[in-house]
RNA sequence: GGGAGUUUAGCUCAGUUGGUAGAGCGCUACCCUUACAAGGUAGAUGCCGGGGGUUCGAGCCCCUCAACUCCCACCA
């Protein structure tokens, strides 16, 4: 039976693969979890995206390093989860739809119910909240679909429940006045984090306190003169001489003539403004910490939408911007303004709502940290969990060695609202993980729980564990949660290691007494080419969708590979993506080199000592490609991994070994000819297998032409591993000398513009007889790859030829004598020109030779190599002048 | 203000413990050589940010200056 061998385009094409390839997968389960020969489990859990979100760069990489892991791994014989999930992104979820709602009905959140609203918000969810889970499959993760996991789901929720009754009854959960970023756009606490700071143009406002019971006047800076009516003191430097006598002393507030005591504290900066603060402990973050210090009364004077309230007298109503305006030109007209002087400062921003961030305070929910933070740091100085790169444990013990209290609550409706139940009738208050419907004190019915919803990072913390099904003990038996916890590493940006990687550090040993993965690696954050962060306001976002579309998803991944190493950056430029999309097409080509041959050799190497000096080669060179690949993978070194591979299948691979087996292939001999095909093929197939982890789509598809019928798809095929019996150092040695004299001889015809079709004859002359004898056995290669026609290999006291152009290597000089007309002048100044570049390095290395310090010095190899380096060079300049002075004569 | 990082070819980046600087892209010349023009062959290109130091020897270690980036803090 013939089989028809149909014509492969001399172009790869992606689009075809891709999608059947992820249907193949997907469909016979093969990202499902499966018992390997290791009999070891390997989980890496996705970082949930939002569920507003597009995939971004980022996410790119995320994706390809991660999928890269969890299919190396997967082949080494590893039981591997790779786990997807959605995170619900509270503010920036619930701002998207409120938005949109008043787009289309110019309606706000308050005019709906609370469940009304929040069915918008999960319709709007099931509507476009799956984009970038087809992303990522076009992305080609190998996640296990049907563990999707929405961070809102029945068991997340379960999850954070429990996390909160606890630690509410343990007291590490309790309630407290916070002065909190208040967005009043949101009408709701945010976190620092979504605080932007940005230089604004405002003023110091210079005013006239009155002091109680004297004649003087305390001049005060500000920059925000409406808050006044919320001050409860004026501060000054204990150390400042000129306010001394006034401390404990009172001064007068003006416009509420409110008496404040005048207090000393290190915070007063003596330099700055007057010297003489006003404290606001309810508008100020330093002045809430101030007034802590000293006991200050807190004074409120902002509504929740940011106008004055009833503090504010006159300008009751007004936003803190016009009543800015307003109280300084009234200040101004009582003559109390004295003096206002332009300033420019940093203003908090809301990050999504982009209004001005009042400090505020209100009662909030907080996570006492101390206890949790000490046990996150004691496991990873002890390497329980290990970063990579290790400088990321800096970053990552600075916040938890030093940590606030973490404020959880926030005053949105998307989200975990917080189990906490308050009586109506009595006033009791109690957490509880299930929807409660009578006081537990005194029975009443006229019970209301919390508003608020908790912070997202308090669902995200618990991510490793509610993946798993943790805290129900049926979906943990089912999703396998002792198989698959800890998780194996996480694999994140370095902006969230405060978020979310110390977060669930500390979740995870707060409830399961272990840490949540055992390494974390850190990837670069992507950026455009210029090195400037991504961004929607700079409009040099890199969509991977656009990438995918132009260059194919394994050349968009192979990039994004080979710039994840240590590195803290990736400046990713399109251009680059293109380059290596060539290489994905020479892969293409190589197999369409072999593919007419397939038939001829099956590709099992039975008997190594058949194997000729090529193959020994090829086979020496896989194998060194093959134990850096998977060193590499194990330390997250994705750029070293794919140099190797690249250059290996491009530079010793196509260039040599396919050029060198072209002869054998057309060669009468069908031993040699099949044995060739195996090598070919066996070198093939591993390259397909090293490759996978990076470039899934087109290995799976050239391995389904090259398989043997019995053989499984390439997803679950054995990962290559390094073998010392494939180790021919020889062999390797001889091949680098072949290849520098079949560079040096084409060298010299280009030189001397030789048509590329052309044949010439060659003299070789060398030192050693071993080597004469291999050029010597090499004729045919010699012919097949630099066109010569009679090769002469001798040693170097016989005479050379006149009429010809020379060059050298290391331990050969190559002669090609020609008829007729020979450039001299052009040789000369070749020959000349590597003299020059020869006698420098000589008179490097006899400065070191002569340096009485450095033969004392240096250790012995150093030392030996320097001689050996004296010899060469040495050999180098008399060939060349003794061949000058034979050119000129 | 505190901390971290970066500075290497025209561009984007590697460079393990100090031992004569590398890759990809781009560029130049010549080639449609029967896997591949998304290709082949050959080639050019570097005061390794400036200055100082340690060392026989520094891209790498120390000090210093400069530019840029990021994180934290910051509304007197």
């Amino acid at each position: 039976m013939t089989i028809e061998q149909t014509e492969l385009p001399t172009t790869y094409s992606p689009k075809d693969c891709e999608s059947k390839w992820y249907a193949a997968w997907e469909s016979g389960k093969y990202f499902k979890p499966r018992k390997g020969k290791t009999n070891k489990a390997y989980c890496i859990i996705v970082p949930p995206p939002n569920v507003t979100g597009r995939l971004h760069a980022g996410h790119a990489l995320d994706v390809t390093t991660q999928d890269a892991l969890i299919r190396f791994k997967r082949m080494k014989g590893y039981e591997t989860l790779f786990l997807p999930g959605l995170d619900h992104a509270g503010i920036s979820t619930q701002s998207v739809v409120e938005k949109m709602v008043w787009e289309q009905e110019k309606k706000t959140r308050r005019d709906f119910t609370r469940e009304e609203f929040l069915k918008k918000i999960w319709a709007w969810k099931e509507e476009y909240g799956n984009t970038i889970l087809d992303q990522q499959k076009a992305m080609g993760a190998s996640c296990d679909w049907d563990y999707l996991t929405f961070t809102l789901d029945p068991i997340p929720n379960q999850a954070v429940k429990k996390f909160f009754v606890d630690l509410y009854n343990q007291k590490l959960i309790y309630q407290s006045d916070y002065i909190v970023n208040w967005d009043p756009a949101l009408q709701s606490a945010v976190s620092d984090a979504e605080v932007e700071h940005k230089e604004v143009q405002g003023a110091f406002y210079h005013l006239k306190y009155r002091i109680k019971g004297s004649e003087e006047t305390l001049e005060v800076a500000t920059t925000r003169p409406e808050t006044l009516f919320g001050d409860t003191a004026v501060a000054v430097n204990p150390n400042d001489e000129r306010f001394k006598h006034l401390i404990g002393k009172h001064a007068i507030i003006p416009l509420c003539n409110r008496e404040v005591p005048i207090i000393a504290d290190e915070h007063v900066d003596l330099e700055k403004g007057t010297g003489c603060l006003k404290v606001t402990p309810g508008h100020d973050f330093n002045d809430f910490e101030i007034g802590k210090r000293h006991q200050l009364p807190i004074i409120n004077i902002l509504n929740k939408d940011g106008t004055l309230n009833e503090h504010g007298m006159e300008f009751q109503g007004q936003s803190a911007k016009e009543a800015r305006k307003k109280v300084s030109k009234k200040l101004e007209e009582l003559e109390i303004l004295i003096d206002t002087k332009p300033h420019k400062h940093p203003v908090g921003h809301g990050e999504r709502s982009g209004v001005v961030i009042e400090p505020m305070i209100s009662k909030q929910w907080f996570v006492d940290v101390k206890e949790m933070s000490k046990s996150a740091v004691e496991a990873v100085e002890k390497d329980d969990t290990k970063f990579y790169p290790k400088e990321w444990e800096n970053t990552y013990f600075s916040w938890l060695r030093d940590p606030k209290d973490w404020c959880i609550s926030r005053q949105l409706w998307w989200g975990h609202q917080i189990p906490v139940f308050y009586c109506d009738s009595c006033h009791h208050q109690w957490a509880s993980e299930s929807l409660e419907t009578e006081c537990s004190k005194c029975k009443s019915k006229t019970i209301h729980q919390d508003p608020d919803v908790l912070d997202t990072w308090f669902s995200s913390g618990l991510w490793p564990m509610s993946t798993l099904g943790w805290p129900n003990a049926e979906a943990m038996k089912e999703k396998k949660f002792e198989t698959f916890f800890p998780n194996s590493v996480l694999i994140t940006g370095f902006d969230i290691i405060f978020f979310w990687v110390a977060r669930m550090m500390m979740m995870s040993l707060k409830t399961q007494k272990q840490v949540p993965f055992k390494d974390v690696y850190i990837h670069a954050i992507v950026r455009d080419k210029l090195g400037r962060k991504m961004s929607k306001s700079l409009g040099n976002g890199i969509d991977p969708f656009d990438m995918i579309e132009q260059y194919g998803t394994d050349a968009f991944r192979f990039s994004l590979a080979s710039g994840a190493g240590y590195n803290r950056g990736i400046n990713l430029d399109p251009e680059r993506i293109g380059g290596y999309r060539n290489f994905i097409n020479k892969i293409w080509n190589a197999y369409r080199f072999i593919q007419p041959h397939l038939d001829s050799g099956s590709a099992k190497i039975s008997d190594l000592s058949k194997l000729d000096h090529h193959e020994r080669w090829i086979l020496s060179e896989l194998n060194t490609t093959t134990k850096l690949m998977n060193d590499c993978f194990e330390i997250y070194r994705f750029d070293d991994a794919s140099a190797a591979v690249y250059s290996f299948v491009y530079d010793k691979y196509c260039s040599w070994f396919i050029e060198l087996s072209k002869n054998i292939l057309k060669g009468e001999n069908s031993d040699i000819r099949a044995q060739r095909v195996s090598v070919l093929k066996f070198v093939f197939k591993k390259i397909l297998a090293l490759l996978h982890p990076i470039i899934p789509f087109i290995t799976e598809e050239l391995w389904s032409h090259l398989k043997d019928a019995n053989e499984e798809l390439l997803i679950v095929q054995d990962y290559p591993e390094y073998d010392a019996i494939l180790e021919f150092h020889k062999d390797q040695e001889e091949m680098n000398k072949f290849i520098e004299v079949v560079t040096s001889i084409r060298n010299v015809r280009a030189s001397v513009n030789i048509k590329p079709k052309d044949e010439v004859n060659v003299e070789l002359f060398c030192d050693s007889h071993e080597l004469i004898s291999y050029f010597r056995n090499n004729l045919i290669n010699f012919q097949e790859l630099a066109r010569v026609k009679n090769l002469k290999v001798g040693s170097k006291d016989l005479n050379r030829p006149s009429k010809s152009v020379m060059n050298l290597t290391s331990h050969t000089e190559v002669f090609v004598p020609l008829e007729g007309v020979i450039d001299l002048s052009e040789q000369i100044a070749r020959l000349e020109k590597e003299l020059a570049k020869t006698t420098i390095d000589f008179n490097k290395n006899e400065a070191k030779i002569n340096n009485e310090n450095f033969m004392k010095n240096a250790p012995e190899n150093i030392r030996e190599e320097t001689r050996r380096t004296k010899i060469e060079l040495t050999e180098k300049m008399n060939s060349l002048n003794e061949n000058l002075t034979q050119f000129k004569s």
